[in-house]
DNA sequence: TACCAGGAGAGCG
DNA sequence: CGCTCTCATGGT
């Protein structure tokens, strides 16, 4: 076991690690434990500082640090979203809700996963592609066996049967071609993220079964383009519900909306409405 | 049971 | 274009 302690305010764990953005972290009492890259991690927070635990030592803890973002500011962030009433109660509601960076790879297999699918479910599927393809990951004596996650190579040998049952579904082709392309090096994910976001977008968007939304979630959760704004059913009920009350908006008008009202940081004022809304609906359903 | 889920793509008028 | 249907599977 190896562990470290990183100063850091305004960070909830519980917000950023279950709402929607990765699908490999599980609570663990007042922890939260995942898989990043070959790591495998205890995650804890107390307040004014974040207090990681690998299986293996660990000398240089940039992977985590990155992967986590714990350089960003994230008051600018929030000073830099538009002053209005349902920003203010996304923000309140949810303080301490953070991007991740993460692996590209990952990333956009997950997301090609996710399309018309409960995060409960994606969360399931991305386990089972993980326990049959990925290699194992030390972990501390005790725990059961964790496994990273599949590397394309590894994926584009498998057939399409194989990943359907996996229960992908209809995703199943979708996830074997991007695997074919990413391993014979077709398509070059470490290229992306030093192209203009645009242009990154029409790559990803090159992929069966990638779309404007899948794709701008790739952008935002692995590459970090700031301006990034997924756009899915709960943030189209946001933008609906918030900013569209009187007539029923269309979806590009709503894209159209989201890529200039939100500011340098859409993407992060997007997860805030989308956690929100998620929440408020929780809150709802229960009552 | 019926409906929906962090969609995308094909078919149709 | 813009709308509708379909895809596979599980949760509520």
């Amino acid at each position: 076991m190896s562990g470290n302690v990183f100063p850091v305010r305004d960070y909830d764990l519980a917000a950023t690690l279950s709402s929607g953005q990765a699908f490999r972290w599980r609570e663990e009492g007042a922890a939260w434990v995942g898989i990043i890259g070959k790591h495998w991690v205890r995650l804890a927070s107390d307040g004014c500082s974040l207090v990681a635990e690998t299986a293996e030592p660990v000398s240089d803890w940039t992977w985590l640090t990155h992967y986590l973002q714990l350089e960003i500011d994230l008051e600018a962030v929030l000073r830099s979203f538009p002053q209005d009433e349902a920003m203010r109660a996304a923000v309140v509601s949810c303080r301490g809700l953070r991007l991740l960076r993460q692996g590209p790879w990952e990333c956009l297999a997950s997301f090609i996963l996710s399309s018309t699918k409960q995060i409960v479910q994606i969360r399931q599927i991305v386990a089972t592609l993980c326990e049959r393809y990925g290699e194992p990951v030390k972990v501390p004596s005790g725990y059961a066996p964790e496994y990273a996650f599949p590397e394309p190579a590894r994926l584009a040998a498998v057939s399409e049967a194989d990943l359907r049952a996996c229960k992908m579904g209809f995703r199943a082709p979708y996830l074997l071609e991007a695997a074919r392309r990413v391993a014979s090096g077709q398509l070059d994910l470490a290229a992306l993220g030093s192209l203009p976001e645009a242009q990154a977008r029409e790559r990803l968007m090159d992929l069966p079964g990638v779309g404007r939304k899948i794709a701008d979630c790739v952008l935002l959760f692995a590459y970090g383009f700031p301006e990034a704004f997924p756009v899915d059913v709960w943030v189209i009920k946001a933008l609906q519900k918030l900013y569209f009350p009187r007539r029923r908006a269309k979806l590009r008008r709503l894209q159209e909306f989201a890529g200039t009202y939100f500011g340098p940081h859409g993407g992060y004022a997007q997860q805030y409405l989308f956690h929100y809304m998620r929440v408020m609906g929780n809150v709802v359903r229960k009552s």
